[in-house]
DNA sequence: AGCGGATTGAGAACCGGTCTCGAAACCGAT
DNA sequence: ATCGGTTTCGAGACCGGTTCTCAATCCGCT
């Protein structure tokens, strides 16, 4: 047995969006495209974000940070990060599409607020096992799944109003 | 005990469509809004396909049948459908939207293959409690869910095909 | 530094979807 | 049946997110 106090790696601790940037370009590096001074740049937002950031916060936290990227430019990106694994794209039926860093295949769900637009995100592994029961016994070959559930959140007094309102008076008021 | 074989009612079978279209009526009665020939028809084609119709597709099948709607009476009508509880929207992340008939509160959710297309359902009991369980531990109320599988079914030999790559090379081919 | 090929960016194009507002349809009452 | 007030309808303008275009630029390699 190992002195718990013994690390194997002293590499200093990099942070989360330091390690996905070096996976990224090993990523780019592998498929020989080119590490490019707006793909670091639009990673980087993404990556030190927590949030679900659309396209045009992307643009408007580059401006913050006096870069600039071209609208297609931070369209492209995005989608590049999402094919390489490394960004999740999201559909909160807003009009537009969302992004998150994607770490790993920790596959998480969302709850979004239809009244304040928070979005709140779960994982329950029983989901994991009933949704690959589900996909084998239809023979699909599963890429990636969707699990959003909307309706009201308890955060704000609004909210809180708004999930009364519903339950008494159902979709239609 | 009554007789198995004595029916409570003997009306005649109306079929799926013409019941939904009577309960069409009578919710469009009771909110006092008009019965419109363009209302009636759009229902008409909605309620008699099993398939996902975008909007486009709606007015396509209108013309079709010698109707015609404009654009926006179509949109307009599709969203009173949904507002009624007698259509589901639904994003497969074509850039549009598909409708389908709604039959009471018959939730089922969708496996979507990439490939071909092809919209599959199921429906999966534990799926609702669990997404019941999640909502009541972060004080939400429910309006609706979505759940979506995304992968390659195996209905045809190029979706086959393409399961066999996926599973070899992953996302990025 | 120089080369070949991929990326970038400004703006146009695209495309679902919504809005506008005069004309037409609906429906209950006369 | 018809009248009148109210609602819906429809052609097309408009909107906003996303994609396309293509010349100029940047990247990575020697």
């Amino acid at each position: 047995m190992s002195n718990p106090t013994t690390t194997v790696s002293m590499r200093p601790p990099l942070g989360c969006a330091a390690v996905m940037m070096q996976v990224l370009r090993g990523e780019l590096r592998e498929r020989e495209l080119p590490f490019t001074h707006q793909r670091e740049a639009i990673a980087q937002v993404l990556f030190e974000s927590t949030r679900h950031l659309s396209a045009d916060d992307v643009a408007a936290a580059l401006r913050q940070r006096g870069e600039h990227a071209g609208k297609a430019t931070v369209y492209r990106t995005l989608a590049l990060l999402v094919e390489l694994g490394l960004a999740a794209e999201h559909d909160f039926d807003e009009g537009f599409k969302r992004y998150e860093t994607q770490v790993g295949a920790a596959q998480h769900d969302h709850l979004i607020c239809t009244e304040c637009g928070r979005v709140s995100t779960f994982h329950h592994p029983e989901l994991d096992r009933i949704l690959a029961e589900v996909a084998a016994e239809k023979g699909f070959e599963t890429i990636t799944r969707q699990v959003k559930v909307f309706g009201t959140c308890s955060e704000s007094a609004t909210c809180r109003e708004a999930q009364r309102t519903y339950r008494e008076t159902g979709p239609i008021s």
